[in-house]
DNA sequence: AGAAACCTGACAATGTCGTTGTCAAGTATC
DNA sequence: GATACTTGACAACGACATTGTCAGGTTTCT
């Protein structure tokens, strides 16, 4: 454990910088769809003294997750809720499993809307 | 790799023996559902050569599973069969683990039925 | 100060899903 | 021959996911 100094990194994934409107924008859902997520216990976006929500690119990436299992794998938010508990649980990061079924439940189900599915881990490219 | 001849043994968990209307009746659901199950790809019971289904004690085991999942937990079918590849991917039994939250969800989600959650593995109990 | 964006809570519309149920025409079993 | 199975279709009912809006209130930016 040598992180106790958090050192205000511009770059940290972790630092919540978007309020709702613009995190909504790049995941392209509706402002509502984002606190009912919030609501589910799904996302965890930080908040400012003054109780607006902020989230980071970790909330970002975790909310792109939610859309790929529900819009592209049919997964409802119960269920990915499990998941998430799961992957918390097992310390694994199960979900990159996920992503290899989905080009197969994707071809599957006649989903090809080509939207690119969130990247597992894109941080360092 | 040891067993080769398959001798029938009458406590065989994988022996196919319940028909149909059996099997619905042992996990208190409508035959449709268990087809509609078995459409989803969640249950495969075995055939007769003509073209019975034969449920096994095992597949009523996992028949279980998909009521707990979607009846305790709320997950719907496409999260059921998300966790059935990834037990199946993972080699470990996930599922056990979500024994555990089942008691946090019921508890939270109002869900107290009383009734007996499947047994992840009550073989030779 | 005033406009714009945030907050919560509620309500509604729309489409989809899960489950049960039934009906028909055909096959298997007792 | 009667009963139970097969597939395929259709319907109904409740629940869920998502978007959308409206109200009344607070924060932020100009």
């Amino acid at each position: 454990m040598r992180v106790t100094f958090r050192r205000p990194d511009p770059r940290d994934p972790g630092r919540p910088v978007y309020v709702i409107s613009v995190a909504a924008s790049i995941v392209s859902v509706h402002p509502r769809t984002l606190r009912i997520y919030e609501d589910a216990g799904l996302v965890c976006p930080a908040r400012t003294p003054t109780n607006i929500r902020l989230y980071s690119e970790n909330d970002i990436r975790r909310v792109m997750w939610i859309r790929h299992l529900t819009q592209n794998l049919g997964v409802n938010l119960a269920g990915v809720r499990i998941l998430f508990e799961l992957e918390e649980r097992l310390g694994t990061r199960i979900l990159e499993r996920l992503y290899d079924e989905a080009t197969d439940a994707a071809d599957a189900a006649a989903v090809r809307t080509a939207d690119a599915p969130p990247e597992p881990s894109a941080s360092s490219a």
